[in-house]
DNA sequence: CTAATACGTAAGTTGACACTTACATAAGGC
DNA sequence: GCCTTATGTAAGTGTCAACTTACGTATTAG
């Protein structure tokens, strides 16, 4: 699922669909119609992303309005923190390291 | 550039490349050897990594060994930031415009 | 019922991408 | 010099993804 999220936010029209229904509900034609590409285009980012969790909607008649899923979001943005993390994590490390060479000497006990 | 680091991060076996060479610098042949695609495969995406800023290489004889680049981690980190906070901005805006939305109501609710 | 509206979905095309097997190049070891 | 090691690159292949046009479906208007 963080795999499908990811890849559903490196496509550019993903993302700023993203964007538009971050704000408010839209219907799927609003959202479509802002965009170069056909509706039919635009209907398969929507499956693409609700598929992802990162989009919810609410049928209403014949329209269904669109929304960015918070979880959905929140859950790809910890992922990335991780990511993140493990790098500063060990670069942490490093610096504590370095000073531990300075004051004891040059002990490798790794 | 941000898009082509997106794109990049996109890709699993791309992932744990960088996490490989967070830690410490290694060479082509030892992070190629920790995957079960050819190595040929892994060269090709380190030269996708570094066309998209997020490692670097250093040349020693017949060796190149890698590492991650922390400014670019950084400025893909950053753009995300701006992401998410863009949601969570709107989302405060929206709370203030509710009020707003008091005298203007159209809607027959649900 | 008929027509129009607002959608998703099917089917086909194109281009990108991840991968493979050769091959080219460059630095040592003998 | 010759052979091995370590690597990138060229060329080809199969798959997937983004897009198009055409069609199916459901709701509302008259």
């Amino acid at each position: 699922m963080l795999d499908q999220a990811l890849r559903a936010i490196a496509e550019p029209n993903r993302r700023q669909i993203l964007h538009l229904i971050q704000t408010r509900e839209l219907s799927a034609g609003e959202i479509a119609s802002g965009f170069k590409v056909t509706r039919p285009a635009i209907s398969q980012h929507l499956s693409v992303l609700t598929a992802a969790g990162l989009v919810t909607y609410r049928m209403e008649g014949t329209r269904r309005f669109y929304r960015a899923r918070p979880e959905g979001l929140e859950e790809l943005k910890a992922y990335l923190e991780e990511f993140w993390a493990d790098r500063l994590q060990v670069l942490a490390r490093e610096a504590e390291a370095e000073e531990r060479r300075s004051k004891d000497d040059g002990t490798p006990g790794d």
